[in-house]
DNA sequence: CGGTTTTGACCCGCGC
DNA sequence: GCGCGGGTCAAAACCG
């Protein structure tokens, strides 16, 4: 599946506790590329003591439906895929921009289904999938596919808001 | 009422 | 060619 997997960080908008916390960062922008830069002060997030928080990168990756029926077959533009493997109990990480889910499937040996989004902002095709592995239901694989063309979206969202669409969590 | 989510259908690539 | 699995579309439902 993937090209290559190798630990770098945790994905800097969760914690190990029960509840994913949002942390909003313009420093973490997917437009540096590789640049994937953490706040020092989410090394709180980092304290499950294992490989499990890693990226991974594919880089040769199909492009989705370029080639459907009535559209020019493009070459297919290199994207990279940047998967983060998370400990939270919650699917929803909000990581600064704005996502609209426009599909979701059964994943095979996975109880859990896979989810689709696509950034919201006019002309950024960017998408990332959230995957609860069935292992560990504590893990969840976020995987980003492109690069965004825009800036982060500020913290335009309350923090009420953002509980709101989390479903908050709360431990038995 | 506009934006988002849900969900079944559809498309495509791949292996047999 | 066929079936399977993964990814996307799009209409309807939902919600603030």
């Amino acid at each position: 599946m993937e090209d290559y997997c190798f630990p770098v960080g945790v994905h800097p908008f969760s914690s190990s506790s029960s509840m994913a916390v949002p942390q909003f960062s313009s420093s973490f922008n997917l437009n540096e590329g590789l640049g994937l830069i953490f706040q020092p002060k989410m090394e709180e997030a980092v304290q499950v003591g294992d490989d499990r928080n890693r990226i991974i990168l594919d880089g040769k990756h199909k492009e989705g439906d370029q080639n459907r029926i009535g559209k020019k077959p493009k070459p297919k533009p290199k994207r990279h895929k940047y998967a983060f493997h998370t400990r939270s109990r919650v699917d929803i990480l909000d990581d600064g921009y704005r996502w609209r889910k426009y599909g979701q499937k059964a994943v095979k040996n996975n109880v859990f289904p896979r989810s689709y989004y696509r950034c919201t902002h006019s002309g950024c095709d960017v998408k990332k999938q959230v995957q609860r592995l069935s292992k560990d239901d504590e893990i969840v694989v976020t995987t980003y596919e492109g690069i965004h063309t825009h800036p982060v979206e500020k913290c335009t969202d309350n923090f009420e808001h953002i509980l709101k669409k989390m479903h908050i969590y709360v431990p038995p």
